[in-house]
DNA sequence: TGATTGCAATAACGCATGTTACATCGCACA
DNA sequence: TGTGCGATGTAACATGCGTTATTGCAATCA
């Protein structure tokens, strides 16, 4: 029940005042919601009611094509919000399933009302988080563009890395990994089969420790040298130099 | 000079009152600024100031690596709005260049504090066009992950052309496409070469007509179909059914 | 204990796409 | 009227990755 990784994420841009705890740890105990693995949450042409938050589990985001053609378009950890505001369009163009057993908590329209007029700062927070996930996207179409496969796999499992880092879900240079590697293969663009060979050579370059469920990362710039990675665009604002609330509730708007 | 674009794409999504009209008209005739072909508007790690429209020309937000591959990651046609909210972010993780001479409106800060705070409607439909603007993202990352090359072209062309027409830019069954082979290349995850077979593909097919810098598409249902192009996420509500002011407010929070 | 199932590993082969090189076209400008 | 240059077109060849198929392994369950 981690709602821990979403504020220890968030509050690495913003300071979230106690009110604010509060306030995020009811809309996160209210509502909530069980799935097991492999199951869909949501589905391409549902009309979206609720922002789904990820309080365990791994998910995912996918769309796919009539002749069964899948892509993973993002990831969900726990600490992840799904689509702020989607209340505004009239039908989701995509779907999310599970990949381990998750929990989620449903956040409704009323509470980003609320939000939206009392507590600035939470507001600024999830303002980033969009523009953070956008940002993601982005990468990822750079990733599926113009990186090889061994680059596009590397860079992947950095990514992965340092969200799961930064909502305090590594232990020392490990974690779980659940994704198999047709998952890997769905998001990375490729087939299973060369990304099972792609695997090996990050092993074989020592890359990486892939085995059972639990990925380990022995040497960090080494893997992030071979994917090219380059982490600005998660826009990780670790130097501690965050925004008051002042600026951001000018920013906001 | 077309602010028409812009109003003409929102007014689908909501009804503009007079005053909203007036409110985004001098908006964007303060502050303009004009660029030539092929040059950058802003670059990566620059700190982002202002939110900028495109009043006329093409542009195009792209990343680039060291050993100089290039992905363009989406296209801005006139009436689009670069990035609304970068305010909150500390750093460009991309670039964004001019195909053709291309004007912008620079919106500062203050004129989205004071749209939020008077205007709900226009929150509204610039909240419906960032969560377009994603969606087409995420498109682009099925297209370039699962779609073979002819595929792949064929939706990108399908796309364009619906954003052009939703922006009042097209005549008939052509419009204006000064897109390069390269820029194509760049955009598709393809080399120069391999689009060029492409595009003689799709001409042989008589899916396009391509001339000069003229596309045509003789019928849109047939190159829809070769691109296995699903309008779904450009979320284009043309059933008139807009959205009233009651409702965008609450959702807008 | 054996059957079933899902995932990982490996091999052989094929093809879509990349690479390099050069030719042609048309427009801008001297 | 030529000259240069960016864009398009084409050809020959190379290769990274996909496809299909089979095997092994470990977990789960009858």
């Amino acid at each position: 029940m981690s709602l821990a990784s979403l504020v220890r994420k968030l509050e690495q841009f913003v300071r979230l005042s106690p009110m604010d705890h509060v306030i995020l740890n009811r809309a996160a105990s209210e509502r909530v919601r069980h799935f097991g693995p492999r199951v869909d949450i949501v589905r391409e042409g549902d009309k979206p009611k609720d922002v789904h938050l990820i309080l365990s589990g791994w998910a995912c985001r996918y769309k796919q094509l009539e002749d069964g053609r899948r892509q993973v378009v993002s990831f969900f950890l726990p600490g992840d919000i799904c689509d702020i505001n989607v209340f505004i369009l009239r039908e989701m163009d995509h779907s999310i399933g599970t990949i381990t057993p998750v929990s989620i908590a449903d956040l409704p329209h009323e509470f980003f009302d609320h939000v939206a007029a009392r507590h600035p700062r939470i507001v600024a927070a999830f303002w980033w988080e969009t523009l953070v996930d956008a940002a993601i996207q982005r990468e990822w179409t750079m990733n599926l563009g113009q990186r090889t496969a061994l680059e596009r796999t590397a860079h992947l499992l950095c990514e992965i890395w340092l969200r799961l880092r930064v909502a305090g879900l590594t232990r020392g240079d490990s974690c779980d990994f659940p994704l198999t590697q047709a998952d890997l293969a769905d998001a990375a663009g490729l087939s299973k089969v060369h990304v099972n060979r792609t695997l090996q050579e990050l092993r074989a370059n020592g890359l990486i420790v892939l085995k059972g469920r639990t990925l380990s990362v022995p040497d960090l710039d080494r893997l992030m040298r071979a994917g090219l990675f380059n982490p600005n665009y998660l826009h990780m604002e670790h130097e501690g130099q965050q925004l008051d609330a002042a600026t951001t509730d000018a920013a906001v708007g």
